[in-house]
DNA sequence: CATCTGACGACCG
DNA sequence: GCGGTCGCCAGAT
């Protein structure tokens, strides 16, 4: 598979928005859908300037385990962010869809 | 090659 | 909201 085009366009996620695995999966039509996307950010090489902390599962649900959900919480939060127990809040006006520009908080 | 697992998601009771 | 099912399928073992 070709993770990097996933990994491209996770770079692409402006700072304090998120977007979601199916988001992911439905923009670049991944054969395996939203487990391909999961699978892909998985895999993905940290420190290589991928925010991966601004991907989640569908309706703004963290779904890593711990520690990994405390540190993606922590990034989310320092971006403005609003996350209750494991949600992200207000999800819906924070989501970024690829492609689609226009998005007033 | 067979099986299992999973950073998924939509649906349903 | 919660738990179970199903469709989907890439990696790992």
């Amino acid at each position: 598979m070709n993770w990097n085009s996933v990994y491209k366009l996770v770079k692409k996620i402006p700072r304090g928005r998120v977007t979601t695995y199916g988001a992911i999966a439905r923009s670049l039509k991944l054969r395996g859908g939203a487990r391909a996307a999961g699978h892909a950010m998985a895999a993905c090489p940290n420190g290589r300037g991928i925010p991966w902390h601004r991907v989640a599962g569908a309706g703004g649900r963290l779904l890593l385990r711990e520690p990994h959900v405390s540190l993606q919480r922590k990034l989310l939060e320092s971006e403005g962010l609003h996350v209750v127990e494991r949600r992200i809040e207000n999800f819906a006006a924070r989501q970024w869809l690829p492609g689609k520009k226009k998005r007033r908080i």
